[in-house]
DNA sequence: TCAATATATCGTCATGTTGGAATATAGCAA
DNA sequence: TTGCTATATTCCAACATGACGATATATTGA
């Protein structure tokens, strides 16, 4: 019970959903994701714990940088489940719609400070 | 985006996921769910019109009582299609398996007091 | 009409969540 | 080592959530 319900929770937040789709598209860093969301560093960060915990993301360190995959659903059957239907669920959302068209706009070589 | 997260937040208490899984056996009473659930009345119809705000479940007056039914799944395909899911889940999970042992005894007429 | 019952809503408190700024940690380069 | 950068963690304020008791609403039956 406590394993689905961290899925749920994970699955919760808005900012947390559209980062799910976003490594939809590519693996990104964390400096990406806060790019994109517009949203402080820290929060990034937090956010992505909570969806690691949920077994939803992975994140492999590549120097100073993380690099966040969707899992690939080993884990948590809960998980693999909501990622399998976040495949396609949302994509008609106008939020979605406009995170992935600025996406390819988005290097982490090109954002400055923190 | 707004629809899906009101499933997800739907289903991301304990309570509200054990009053589907009863809600799978048969159609249930607010006072028949609070009994299972030793909970307050209060509080069992507060979750019951958050789980019914999902569209996960569905409540029809009968005198009354309100008898609380497992949504079909027409207004949100995000619903439906937890549901689905929830049909097979947790059942091995003993807080679902102990509810699902004294449901049978529960009934609205044996509720003495509120 | 009044009384009894089931459910819904309100008030309140304790707890949990979300956000950002500040700080700590980790890794690379010189 | 020092400096720089990316990420994680801590702290605090605002807000949301979950619980209950008390109260309001609705329905039935006398």
């Amino acid at each position: 019970m406590k394993v689905f319900i961290r899925v749920m929770k994970a699955l919760s937040d808005p900012n947390r959903v559209k980062m799910i789709k976003m490594l939809q598209v590519r693996p990104l860093c964390v400096c990406e994701i806060k790019e994109a969301l517009g949203i402080a560093q820290s929060t990034a960060s937090k956010h992505l714990k909570i969806l690691e915990d949920a077994e939803l993301v992975r994140g492999f360190k590549d120097g100073l940088w993380v690099n966040y995959f969707l899992s690939d659903g080993e884990g948590s059957p809960y998980a693999a489940s909501m990622i399998g239907n976040l495949k396609h669920w949302l994509d008609a959302e106008s939020e979605i719609k406009e995170l992935h068209r600025i996406l390819p706009d988005i290097d982490r070589h090109d954002i400055i400070g923190k």
